[in-house]
DNA sequence: GGAACGAGATTGAAGGTTCAACTATTCCTG
DNA sequence: CAGGAATAGTTGAACCTTCAATCTCGTTCC
């Protein structure tokens, strides 16, 4: 086995912060998200995207890509989020084995309700406690994250 | 209810790139650490943190706050980590209700065999896709995230 | 045109996490 | 110093995610 080439201390530092805030911040936000509107944060980003497409629904795959899903994941997800009336489920006539996901206009209004209580969690941790130019450096960052990994699959 | 303040179109690109980007990263890292040494995130951290204290043991409730979960979470990793061998616990003598969690010599040595490519996953998908500038901006950030998700507990 | 291959989505079981309830010990206060 | 409140940790059940298997439909190619 090769030597190991750590990461420099500093880089060891912010790599680990990055890390724990990151847990520690999506868990509270879930937790708040599940706690006022008995939604997780992975149904609510769900629903967000449904809500922004054309006609408010999309196909699975794109969904479960928009919303770092996995297929299956996302089935599952919205076997639940149907049965809530939140969103409905209907075949897609071009591609006979595709399957449309459509926001219901009760899922629409859960959505907003919770999207209130959701923006104002995300300014009050992590918005209005980061440096301007910081949160574009995160921005720019995570980009390029997501490209690198998204190109490793 | 009041009017919704909502983000700025670029703190909501740089915020949703922060949530897709950390998503998609820290479930790349698990499944890589997986596939190669059959551990999950969560169960080297623990390993971290153990292999950092003083002799290489830590109370539960210390260990779970270093590493971000919570105490039932810990208690049930480290039943399992405890099946491998990899973790021994016993009670701790100067507070009879305390648990002390011990990292095994066999937990050591899987720790530095994972440590070794973790560290090249975390270069290749994180740290060398990132400018080093915006790395300092998410260390000091998120790092005041950790303080502010901390206090509102 | 039909056999083989590939893509879209779902399913059930296994495994992990959360939540609330519980035991045991220590701390605090009158 | 007795008794209630608080702290440390574990447990089981409910819930969610992952993994592999499966089903259906489309595409290719001889």
């Amino acid at each position: 086995m090769p030597e190991t080439r750590w990461l420099s201390p500093s880089q060891q530092r912010d790599w680990r912060a990055f890390v724990d805030g990151s847990v520690r911040l999506l868990d509270a936000l879930d937790q708040s998200l599940k706690a006022g509107h008995g939604l997780s944060m992975a149904e609510y980003e769900i629903l967000v995207r449904l809500s922004e497409a054309p006609e408010r629904k999309l196909r699975m795959a794109q969904l479960a890509a928009e919303a770092s899903q996995s297929r299956s994941r996302l089935s599952h997800t919205c076997t639940r989020l149907e049965s809530k009336g939140l969103v409905r489920r209907e075949t897609c006539p071009s591609d006979k084995r595709g399957v449309l996901a459509r926001l219901t206009d009760e899922g629409f209004h859960a959505l907003e309700r919770a999207a209130h209580d959701h923006v104002i969690a995300v300014r009050d941790l992590f918005v209005d406690v980061v440096d301007p130019g910081d949160l574009a450096a995160i921005g720019r960052a995570l980009s390029a994250v997501i490209v690198r990994v998204d190109k490793s699959r």
